[in-house]
DNA sequence: TCATGTGAAGCAGTTCACAGCG
DNA sequence: CGCTGTGAACTGCTTCACATGA
């Protein structure tokens, strides 16, 4: 169907066009895509990924929203954004959708990460499978500890944060975990964003503000077991 | 202003109701509030702790609002859910508040928790101060490897998968954490659902569909980590 | 006067329903 | 014929703007 480029603005034909089966990515803004739907396809892959496992090499959208509890009308609304990636009558094959979607997340390239504060949890995620393996690679810790220092208790080197600047561009790293407390988390992602880090995933218990050219992802823990305890009903 | 109940279905005046300082949520089903606006009730409360703890004794939504990064008119909108807490020309008692919101939430009691799956996940969120202290106590956890039962390597006792009916009843456990490889997710969140654990907190890469009695909330780390991925500009 | 509380408006995300195509 | 891809309808969340009341 070679629609390789600005369906709303130029619904003519647009033949000649280098490549078919090319994202559709290539064109529309990363930006202008819902974080939601992009959650969303790093479950498409996970499931497309244990159905390859399984054997299974055809999807539908129906069966891809049974396993991961949605609509299948939001399953291929959400594929529709990024190209045609299904055949009609058919449904989609899932190796071949398994990379498209990867690479649709640039998981098709290594992300080298490194992790600011080795406390408890940042030990814990540096020795975490889906940061290690695949697409992501964590490098080295930070730790204002000197105890924690050098490569003994920890799974990766952990220098000091006056060293951010030289480890991250001695190893290109792009990404950041922050677990330090809530009180020196702004100066460390302002740290790590200063040294070139383009994104920081920040487990400490305060909103971070972006900083132009350095993404952050808010995720405290507490926030997900909170809302259970919400709903969790008084009567007992 | 006693607003007590029902108020689209009565806007009458509602007289002589006991307490005008009760809680609006008492009546308004727990279920009609939205996730999102519980989960910013986190967000508030923990801004609100830390203005305590500096000392502040009053805030406005505007100020909320800005510790939380969101509008003003969303943190009034989120709290009027709950009840009239805020005093028009002057805002709000930030003691006051944070009391109220944690009744909101439920954190004015202490819920126990359980950890299915102690590896590395597992055992760190055992040693979680977040989860351990407040309103959360980690009480127990499971593990399917021998090895790993006992007191010796864990902060707290660990007990084989077969226990768990009765560990959850002599503890009084409501609420889990699942932090098991993918495969074993469902059956663990059966066992536990089956023996009256109302609350699940799910680590594990697979959406797992709620079963009556024992609501789920999945919260894989991967997802975050692939977001911010995606957004990372190629372009370097 | 000033900031809350709240209808109304606006916007975003989801579902519907069917045209399009293998 | 069956399932994708997609405008249109719908639902729900957020923002606006102002009446309300200390």
């Amino acid at each position: 169907m070679s629609r390789t480029r600005a369906r709303l603005s130029r619904p003519e034909k647009d033949i000649g066009s280098p490549r078919a089966q090319e994202l559709r990515l290539a064109d529309a803004s990363r930006g202008s895509v819902s974080h939601l739907t992009v959650n969303r396809v790093s479950l498409y892959l996970r499931s497309l990924r244990q159905l390859t496992g399984e054997g299974v090499s055809r999807v539908s959208s129906e069966h891809l929203s049974r396993i991961c509890n949605l609509s299948a009308a939001q399953v291929r609304k959400d594929l529709a954004q990024f190209g045609e990636f299904g055949v009609r009558g058919v449904g989609y094959d899932v190796p071949r959708l398994e990379q498209q979607l990867a690479r649709v997340l640039q998981l098709d390239r290594v992300h080298n990460v490194v992790i600011y504060g080795m406390g408890n949890l940042g030990t814990a995620l540096a020795r975490f499978p889906a940061f290690n393996g695949g697409s992501f690679q964590v490098v080295a810790g930070f730790d204002r500890d000197p105890a924690k220092i050098g490569s003994a208790s920890s799974p990766i080197p952990v220098f000091a944060p006056q060293e951010v600047p030289r480890v991250v561009r001695e190893t290109s790293a792009t990404m950041a975990i922050l677990a330090v407390p809530a009180s020196s988390a702004r100066a460390g992602y302002a740290l790590l964003a200063e040294a070139g880090v383009r994104a920081v995933l920040n487990f400490a218990p305060v909103v971070l503000p972006a900083v132009a050219g350095c993404r952050v992802k808010n995720v405290d823990l507490r926030v997900p077991l909170e809302e259970l305890a919400f709903y969790d009903q008084p009567a007992r």
